[in-house]
DNA sequence: TTTTTTGCAAATCGTTTGCACGCTG
DNA sequence: CAGCGTGCAAACGATTTGCAAAAAA
C-alpha cells in the first residue's frame, strides 16, 4: 500500500469549488460526496471504485456537481443523460453516423468563441456546449445503397 | 367519413422518399408505416392519432425513418433519444439552463454552413446537427447565490 | 407461399422516490 | 440536537426483444 500522496492541484481545486458550492447552498459535505468527487477528479471510469456508495446517492450527487459546473450532463429533454467530468475535458464534439451508430470525435477551438458569441445578445451565461453532427460515415456511404444515400444527402444539404 | 383527398405535396414527397428507402432495403410498406409517416408529415404531436399502432412498431418505424433522414434522433451515446421530424423543421438549436432545466431555442442560419465546413476535410456526409449550449439563464443568475454562480461562469469561460 | 411485420407482454436499463435510520454542522 | 443525507427497494418511463399470429410481395 502506498502512503497517501498530496492530492494533485487540480483535485484540490475541484474539492474547493465543490465545498464552496455546498456551503453557499447550506448543504453538507459527506463522505459519499467526497468519494464521488474524488473518483471524478481521478477520472475513474464509471465510478468503479465507488461501489460502496449507493446508486441513488451517486445520481443525487451528480446533480449537485452539474449545478456546480464540475460535471457536464448532456441530454435533451429525455430522461436519460450522459455525464462527463468537466475537469481536463478537451472541448470536443461528435459526428454520429445514422446508419451504423459510430461516433467520431472532432476538435475545433473556435467553437467556444462561437458559443460566447451566440449568447452575447441574450441574458444567458454559457458554461459549455455540445455539438453533434449527424450524417453518414465513409463506410456507410460506400455501402450497398450508395445511390440512395447520396441522393438523400444531396437533398438535405441544399 | 370524408373521401380521401389528394395528399398535400410535402407528404407525398416524404412518402415517396420513404417508399424508395424501403424498396432499396427490400422492406415492406405496411399500413402501420404509412400511418406513422403520415402522422409525422401532419406534425401530429406525439403521434396521438396513431394509438392503434403498437409502441414497439412505432419505435421500429422511427428507426427506419431516422436512417432514411425523415426524422432526426438526438441523443449522445445514451439509449434514450429525442425524435423530431426533419420536415419543415427550422434548423434551431438549444440553450439549456443547468439550474432550472428550462430550454431556450435559438436560430442561426450560419450554423449549417459551419456544419458543412467541419466535415469538408473528412469523409463524412452531414445531414443535420444539434447544438446544445449549457449554462445559466437570467432567472437563475439573478437568484440567491448569484455571486457564486458568476464566479463559476467566469472560471469556466476563460 | 415465403418473408417480413406486428402486437403483446415481459425484460432492460438508467433514473427517481419514499421511508426509516445515520451522520454532519 | 435539528436537519440533511444515505441506502434500500420499489416505482418509473422510454426502449427493446422473443414469439406466434397477420399481412405484404
Amino acid at each position: 500500500m502506498i502512503s497517501t500522496p498530496a492530492l494533485p492541484p487540480e483535485s484540490s481545486t475541484e474539492a474547493k469549488r465543490f465545498e464552496a458550492f455546498l456551503r453557499a447552498k447550506k448543504l453538507k459535505l459527506t463522505r459519499e460526496r467526497k468519494a464521488i468527487l474524488a473518483a471524478i477528479a481521478r477520472k475513474a471510469p464509471h465510478f468503479d471504485a465507488e461501489n460502496r456508495v449507493s446508486r441513488a446517492t451517486v445520481y443525487r450527487t451528480l446533480n449537485l456537481l452539474v449545478q456546480c459546473g464540475l460535471v457536464q450532463k448532456n441530454s435533451l429533454g429525455s430522461s436519460h443523460a450522459c455525464y462527463e467530468a468537466s475537469h481536463g475535458r478537451e472541448p470536443h464534439d461528435h459526428m454520429i453516423c445514422l446508419q451504423c451508430g459510430k461516433v467520431f470525435d472532432f476538435y475545433r477551438t473556435d467553437l467556444a468563441a462561437l458559443q460566447n458569441d451566440l449568447c452575447q445578445d441574450r441574458v444567458f451565461a454559457p458554461l459549455y456546449h455540445n455539438l453533434q453532427i449527424f450524417g453518414l460515415c465513409a463506410d456507410c456511404i460506400t455501402g450497398a445503397d450508395e445511390k440512395f444515400i447520396r441522393e438523400q444527402v444531396a437533398r438535405i444539404n441544399t
